[in-house]
DNA sequence: TGTCATACCGAACAGCGTTCGTTATGCAAG
DNA sequence: CTTGCATAACGAACGCTGTTCGGTATGACA
C-alpha cells in the first residue's frame, strides 16, 4: 500500500481500531490492554498504530468518547419511549443502572476519575456535555410539569450524583452485603423526590 | 544481617515499605509508582521488597486498608467534638469532603473500583467494615434523637452514596463547571434530610 | 570455631509503550 | 513503459515495568 489515504480510509481505520481496543479494555481490563495486543488481533505491527493515533492516552479518550455516547444513546432512548412523566423517568433511571452493570468496563471508562480537564479531546468534551444535558433535561421535564421544584439543573446533579454515588460504592464492594441495591437506589430516589416536592 | 527477623521487626519492615509506598502512590499516582523506585528509595535492591510483600497488589492493598484507618481516624474524631447532633453530623461530612480533597490519592485507594472480594485482605475488610459502621452510627444517633426517621443503616447508605458520588464526579471532572460543589453538596444534605424528616 | 538458616542482592526474563530507520507499495511525472 | 517519490506499514531496539532465581554473606547457635 501507498499513497495518501483519503480522510474516510483513515476514519474507518482509527473506527476499527478503536472497536477492538473498546472490547479489550471491557474484557481485560485498563492495565492488562496492551497495544501491541490490539495490534495483534489486527494483524498488524504495534508500531504500525501510531499512525492512526499519537499514543495510548489517545487511543483510550477515543475509546471513552464512543462509550460516552453509546452511554447517552442508551438513557436517550429510554426517556423517548411513550408514557407519563413519571414512567419515563423510571425508564431512564433503569437504563442508566442497567448500562452500569452491563457494561460495567464503559460505565468505569466514561467516569474513570483522575481525567485532567486539559488534555481531554473535544469530542470528549461533547460526548460529556451532551450526557450532563440528557440527565438535566428530564429534571427541567419534571420541574415544568410541577412534580418538584428547584433550580433543574442542580437538582439533576443532585440525582446523577446520587445515583452515580451508589453505583460506584456498588462496583467497589463497599456496600453492606445485606441491603439489596435496589433497595438502596429505590430509598434515595424517594427521599431525594420528597425533599424537593412541594409543599411540606 | 541474617538470622531470623522478629516478629516486630517485619512488622516495622512492612509499615517502613508502606509509608513509601503511599507517598508515591499519593504524589506519582498508581502506575507511575513502581517497586524500583519504593526500593530505590529504601535504599534497597527491587528484589528485596517480596521478603515482606508477596507482590506489588498485596503491597497496594495493605496501602489501601492504611489509607482507610487513617480516614476512618479523621470523621470520627470530627464526631467525637463537642456540640450538639446538628452539628457533630455537620462536622463529619465537612470531615469526609475535606479528607477526599486534602488526599485525593488515599481517598481514590479506598474506593478504587475493580476491587474483587475474593482478594481482600482480612485487614482491609476490617477497615472497610469500620468506615462503614462509623457512616452508618451517626445517622443511628439522628434517628434515636428524632431528627429523621427510617433504617439508620438504609439512610446511612443513602447520605454516603450521594455525597461519595457528587465527590467522584467532581474529581473526573465531570460537573458543570458554573455549579460550585458545595451548592450541590449543601442540596443533597438538605434534600435527603428533609426526605427524611417525620411528617410531612 | 564452624555450621547453617536466611536477609538481601545482581542478573535475568517476559512484557510494556514508544521511537527509529527501513522496506515496499502504487500513484504521478517523464 | 519506465522511473522516482511519498508514505503506510514494519522489524528491531530502547528503557521501563513486575517478578523470579541462584548466589552471597552475615550473625546466632552448637
Amino acid at each position: 500500500m501507498a499513497l495518501l489515504l483519503t480522510d474516510t480510509q483513515v476514519r474507518d481505520c482509527r473506527a476499527r481500531i478503536r472497536a477492538v481496543a473498546e472490547r479489550h479494555f471491557a474484557t481485560r481490563g485498563l492495565t492488562a490492554t496492551s497495544l501491541r495486543g490490539i495490534a495483534a488481533e489486527l494483524g498488524w505491527a504495534p508500531a504500525s498504530l501510531y499512525r492512526y493515533f499519537h499514543n495510548k492516552d489517545e487511543l483510550l479518550s477515543a475509546t471513552r468518547a464512543a462509550a460516552h455516547d453509546r452511554f447517552s444513546d442508551r438513557i436517550e432512548a429510554a426517556y423517548a419511549q411513550p408514557g407519563d412523566l413519571w414512567e419515563r423517568s423510571r425508564a431512564l433511571g433503569s437504563a442508566y443502572v442497567d448500562f452500569a452493570f452491563e457494561e460495567p468496563a464503559a460505565y468505569q471508562l466514561i467516569f474513570a476519575l483522575e481525567q485532567p480537564d486539559g488534555d481531554k479531546t473535544p469530542e470528549l468534551r461533547a460526548a460529556e456535555e451532551r450526557s450532563r444535558r440528557t440527565l438535566t433535561v428530564y429534571i427541567e421535564d419534571m420541574v415544568a410539569a410541577g412534580l418538584i421544584e428547584g433550580d433543574p439543573e442542580l437538582l439533576g446533579h443532585v440525582y446523577w450524583s446520587a445515583i452515580h454515588g451508589l453505583i460506584v460504592l456498588q462496583m467497589a464492594g463497599k456496600l453492606k452485603p445485606s441491603l439489596p441495591f435496589d433497595t438502596i437506589r429505590h430509598e434515595i430516589i424517594r427521599l431525594l423526590t420528597r425533599g424537593a416536592s412541594k409543599g411540606g
